[in-house]
DNA sequence: ATTGATATTGAGATTTAATCTCAATAATAA
DNA sequence: TTATTATTGAGATTAAATCTCAATATCAAT
């Protein structure tokens, strides 16, 4: 079960079509390791000169489709404080569930997940008779890298 | 030492003015006990027919000074997928951190802290030998009341 | 392969929160 | 009172994301 069988599987048991603009974008994120901004894919999928032609609004409604069958995951690398919003996606397909430790200097992300940290959220949820649908934990502060050379 | 002594000083020591407006901003802040948005902070104040109009560019200018000086804090109670952006302004000041538990269903958010989830945070900023400046640890979900209501 | 029903597309308009610009005005210290 | 300098509000601007809609592509059934 390739990711293209499951977006095509996804696309046919919603009724929608596989076009090659989908399959485009989907090759492109596949083999895109780096995280990035529907911004950045559309220019970089417009300067591709391809065959054919990739609208903006088919770089988003294709990421959608994607997150909704499983494959990507949107996420926020805003620092929250000032509303710059930095939306990128990451492969979600057989990447298990990771939070971020976000740097404020370079903007880099680090990935980590901690079930201890898991298990303590769950309890808290429980405590407020609150059905947890998603989390998102973010740190925010200065990697290793930037800590060396902000001097 | 009050807020308004706060945010005086704090105006004072960067030299800044202690405008009429800044003045009738900080109080709304702090006798609202709910949440708002700038937006609706420049529609409350709008309609109030002040003998002083307050435009949209100052209320978001002080807002950030409430928050500079430790008395307000921004925080973004979007749900991380679609991006829709909701910023909304707690009241910081002798209110000790805390994280939230939000509906997705009625919008509402819940507060909570726990000591030991934070713990275990720092633990792993220092695997990743990462200097935390701040966290925001959001849950999403859906909260009692919407639980039993929604059928 | 052809057809027909229907989903999709891209260009450009629109939305929305937030910020910026700038001439007029207000606050502060001397 | 005055001079200096920060502040203000109106409206323009920005930027990510979504929407509109006529033209087009897809795909199942022939």
């Amino acid at each position: 079960m390739t990711e293209k069988d499951i977006f095509v599987d996804y696309l046919k048991q919603q009724g929608l079509k596989f076009t090659k603009q989908r399959e485009e974008i989907l090759n492109f994120f596949l083999k895109e390791e780096k995280h990035l901004s529907p911004e950045e894919m559309f220019d970089i999928l417009r300067k591709k000169r391809l065959p054919l032609k990739i609208g903006r609004a088919t770089v988003y409604r294709t990421l959608k489709l994607l997150s909704e069958c499983g494959l990507a995951e949107k996420v926020d690398f805003g620092d929250g404080l000032n509303r710059k919003v930095i939306t990128l996606f990451e492969h979600k397909f057989a990447h298990p569930h990771h939070d971020h430790l976000i740097c404020l200097s370079c903007g880099k992300s680090f990935e980590f997940s901690n079930p201890e940290i898991e298990k303590l959220q769950e309890n808290v949820a429980r405590g407020h008779q609150f059905k947890v649908a998603y989390h998102r934990l973010k740190i925010y502060g200065y990697c290793k890298k930037c800590q060396s050379t902000k001097k």
